[in-house]
DNA sequence: TCCCTACTAGGGCGATCGCCCTGTACGACT
DNA sequence: AGTCGTACAGGGCGATCGCCCTAGTAGGGA
């Protein structure tokens, strides 16, 4: 059993990391500071460091567990799908909610960047990025694509790449069918084979 | 003619230009201060708002020379060989020189996340970007690619996001081998227009 | 010679930063 | 009832920030 206090501590550090996860994207990395942060959460500056050893502690922490959590949630959307070809389509449709200028995108990139700056940082999230990258890569093996784990480095690549050139307002207009391309012999291409 | 003294500001403004260009990719967009600028740049601090109007302004017009220039170059590189294959290879060749924690990739990267939040910076990005890949696209054209501009967009995105992917320290091995299959009909796979 | 323009140096203003230190409220134990 | 530990509030310290203001210097045209 725990304190009622204990528990409303737990809240309490909940609603820093959510707020943080808010505040990354909103206002760039480095402009998270302790006294938005608390005001966003609804407590007091000195909160922060009761809860974390440092801000930064406290970002590392709110990037990685939210990236960590949407790619579970892609690749279990992934696992629906039934060929590579559905399986690619279905990603780029998820990713057409994003705009490129999203709270989900940026955070990503604001956690790839801060993470050539973070050792702690470029660690976590590496691990969860090459977690979903060997579970999609297994997948594609499975369905028969070749090279399935470069297929799928390059995939997960492509896709944040779209995303940040999506960012810019350049309209990337249906990548899929490019994209298709990778994972079967250019299904409806007007010259087939001719090589 | 121009005085002594305007050639003199003229070399000065160039240094903080190029200073900017360094730091950027060295300590993030937003840890660039006027006062390690100009120390970089061998002048006092006041200099910089002599030469610009705002700190912003200078990154940007920094940031996006540099962009300009250093696509240009691509683009030419590009030009020099003869079959789409042969592009990417080159692309990806010229790209291997790059760790994704290296000053240009960041420097890309700093300026994409910054674009976000800045309206004539972002209006400046998707003009350069567009260019490299409205003339990339005619190329492509020219070289019998089927939809020519969505592959050079896509080609575009992807050489960012391996970038991205390889800072993480995951090895991003021979995407070339991948990327080729989207511009020629799975030319080394096994199975081979079975559909 | 004198002025005028372009460039640079120095200092300062108000604001914000991360982090620390101290004091307090309060439920859980003996 | 008294003690203790956990969770939070408030204030402050030194540092840094962007930007502004003023004074000073040097060379070209009148």
């Amino acid at each position: 059993m725990v304190s009622p206090a204990a528990e409303r501590g737990r809240a309490v550090r909940e609603r820093l990391l959510n707020a943080a996860a808010e505040l990354i994207p909103e206002r760039s990395w480095a402009a998270v500071s302790t006294r938005i942060l608390a005001e966003r959460a609804g407590v007091t500056p000195s909160v922060v460091h009761y809860h974390f050893p440092s801000l930064q502690s406290l970002l590392n922490e709110a990037a990685t567990s939210r990236m960590r959590q949407l790619l579970a949630g892609l690749y279990e959307l992934l696992e629906t799908t039934r060929t590579p070809a559905e399986a690619i389509e279905t990603m780029l449709a998820s990713a057409d909610e994003y705009t490129g200028a999203d709270a989900t995108s940026l955070l990503f990139v604001e956690a790839y960047l801060a993470s050539t700056r973070d050792d702690d940082l470029r660690e976590r999230i590496a691990g969860v990025v090459a977690e979903f990258r060997q579970r999609f890569g297994a997948w594609l093996e499975r369905h028969g694509v070749p090279a399935p784990f470069e297929t799928a480095a390059v995939l997960a690549a492509s896709l944040d790449g779209v995303l940040l050139h999506r960012g810019l307002g350049l309209k990337a207009n249906a990548p899929s069918a490019v994209l298709l391309r990778l994972v079967s012999a250019s299904p409806e291409e007007e010259r087939q084979c001719e090589q």
